[in-house]
DNA sequence: ACTAAATAGGATTAAATTATCCGAAATGAA
DNA sequence: TTCATTTCGGATAATTTAATCCTATTTAGT
């Protein structure tokens, strides 16, 4: 309704791989897709983009894997994530798909949807990384199933 | 971010209908399009499905077109066009794709989500199609552009 | 040096959504 | 009756999103 499937599964994976970094462990590719049941395939190219995006760090080789420092997990948000993988979000754009609809001229749905569209706004922009693989940590919430 | 694109311009669609049906004027499909700036062989789609599921009502021939009576639009909610159009709307689908997702066991976003979800399917449920389209046809709002 | 296990990245396929095309059926008007 | 205009319905095409496949590269361990 609101996120991209790829979106999704990015989320996942990144509270999937701080929680492990939570715990000094690293984890690879297919222990991620695994534990939040994503495609190994996609997750892996929903993976690299959040590498470029330095939202989480990869290592190559054998013991290699992917990694968030618990300091950079606090400034993360969930709209660094959504940009990440779908780009940058139009704050603007119109529950009905109006070109142009503001305050001053707007579609019928306008003035009753701002407030929700604020509420989504303001909740991805205040979330972070941080405190959702903490409270996956904390077994207050889960990822799988 | 929340309606797909058939969902924007059946949504348009019918709330310009039930405006010209307002003023006791039925529209084609071409007039429809047009006025809601939307492609004219999708539209005439999506007006199908608005038909079959009783939200408009169609009238063939030459001086053919369609309309909406003034008691039924009242009755006639956001809800209904999206199902419609989209289908049956699952209430319970976790904004992180989670299959079983609750107060029990929520996904790391749910406790925030929650409120939000509330409030869209609030919005949805209590929109009437008769308050958009007298919205637009007191000049409070607009469909096109 | 070799091997196994891991990420990186390009090419491709599959599925869903969006959109178009065309002919049939209905109907009011000349 | 004929014609123009309209909705209806099936088939198809284009685009976007989701997902897979395969190969190259990196690297720790033996």
């Amino acid at each position: 309704m609101i996120f991209s499937k790829a979106c999704e599964y990015g989320i996942r994976a990144a509270i999937y791989v701080a929680q492990k970094s939570l715990n000094h462990e690293r984890c690879s590719m297919k222990d991620i897709s695994k534990e939040i049941d994503s495609p190994e395939a996609f997750t892996a190219k929903i993976l690299q983009k959040l590498v470029k995006a330095d939202i989480i760090k990869s290592v190559k080789g054998a013991t290699g894997g992917f990694e968030v420092g618990i300091k950079e997990m606090k400034k993360i948000k969930l709209t660094d994530i959504v940009i990440a993988i779908d780009g940058e979000i139009n704050e603007k754009k119109c529950v009905l798909g109006l070109k142009k609809c503001s305050e001053d001229q707007p579609c019928p749905v306008h003035n009753k949807y701002k407030f929700i569209k604020k509420d989504v706004l303001s909740m991805i922009h205040n979330t972070s990384l941080s405190e959702m693989s903490n409270s996956v940590d904390a077994g207050l919430s889960c990822l799988k199933i």
